[in-house]
DNA sequence: CGACACCATACTGTATACAATATACAGGTC
DNA sequence: GACCTGTATATTGTATACAGTATGGTGTCG
């Protein structure tokens, strides 16, 4: 989602337009509670009103921005308790993809885990958050892939994004936070490749539990209970 | 959602489309893989294409139709996988909204389901199908209300329909099926009420895992694995 | 000074007009 | 006859014009 884009642009441009705007989102770029204007998204991109208006209804069925009919869209509020809410989802289905990825026999996706984790690593070295969280993003997906279910990966799309807000967050709060990330992550690839399915969801709900609990005051204190 | 729609048609236009498109494919009167062209929906609704694109996305974004860019929109294709796929997402998320709902102190709003129970039980003796439907959707989107969770119900709304796809189905087939249907909710609204969320939380877990494997090879027959 | 009504403005919501593209079919070429 | 190419048509995608509504300010009246 997030990055291979340029000269796509010809084709599907509220997709496109959704995903730039996510990117927005995601990176702080366009605030928490920040108005937008069709008009101004219009105008900022060379487009018309009409794919802004689709655009901006993949990123309401993504919870990243809230409508009020005819009053106008607003950046959706980040919150403790919206935090809450995204991490609890995200331990039942995370665990759940998590499993079914790993009783994939498609050896060749899982040996791309290999590769993820150490563009990881040098992502992390160069001190280039925005990288590691993309690449991040491309494991999660691959995740998906793998467990080959196309429900559940929708009703994932709309929670990652959410969440990698939050986790955005607390980097340039603190960038040692991607420290814990990769530990994490690296722990749950290897659960997925090892094909071991309840462990590999036992694990992943340990682990995004833990991330929960590490990141619930910085976020509480930043952007208040809700 | 279903219902009450009558005479707010003239505001929010795609909202209302969408549910009453929502209730077709629901109710099988729209079928599995039919198309929707824009300029068809337009006409029948007597409204132009704008709202009825935005339409169109609210139910993509809910599973119920699939986009080809540039070719068309047709009505979300069944299968056995499909099926698996919403029920075991289901089995987690109703789960969680269950302990959620359960662990809520809302006295009021928990003494609804008495009201929902004797709706459904009424419905059922009346073999009114589409009404017990009805007043089951109210029920869960009670539990999800009681949970006071916003992106788990974001979530469960775009399962639910696809999930009463399949149970419509299954009732059309099958009308004794509603039986099942009733126990179960009966024993879902009596636990959340109880208060006791882990149990709720098990025996939602358990009573979905069972109307899905009663289903599981009906399913197959009428639409194939996919 | 406060409250209410009115109007101007800005924006969303809808309709329509226009552009671009996919599909089917006809005709030509090998 | 098979395959390719071009064109007609249907439908999606985008731009623009118009309608309706929420908001903020101003003025008037109590």
């Amino acid at each position: 989602m997030i990055l291979a884009r340029i000269q796509k642009l010809s084709v599907a441009i509220p997709e496109n337009l959704a995903e730039m705007l996510e990117e927005e989102i995601i990176f702080g770029r366009l605030k928490s509670r920040e108005r937008l204007t069709e008009e101004m998204v219009a105008a900022r991109y060379g487009v018309s009103r009409s794919p802004v208006r689709e655009a901006l209804r993949l990123l309401e069925r993504d919870g990243l921005v809230m409508r009020e009919a005819r009053r106008g869209i607003w950046v959706s509020p980040m919150s403790q308790r919206d935090f809450d809410e995204v991490y609890t989802c995200r331990i039942e289905l995370e665990g759940l993809v998590a499993k079914q990825a790993a009783e994939s026999a498609d050896i060749e996706k899982k040996a791309e885990f290999k590769n993820l984790l150490s563009e990881l690593k040098q992502a992390q070295a160069r001190n280039d958050a925005r990288q590691f969280f993309i690449v991040d993003v491309r494991g999660s997906f691959l995740t998906y892939t793998l467990a080959g279910n196309k429900t559940l990966t929708r009703l994932l799309g709309g929670l990652e994004k959410q969440a990698l807000r939050y986790r955005y967050h607390a980097y340039e709060q603190d960038p040692k936070i991607i420290q814990l990330s990769l530990d994490d992550t690296a722990r749950i690839y290897d659960a997925i490749t090892a094909g071991d399915g309840e462990s590999a969801k036992a694990m992943t709900e340990n682990l995004i539990r833990e991330i929960w609990q590490s990141m619930r005051a910085g976020i509480r204190d930043a952007f208040g209970e809700g």
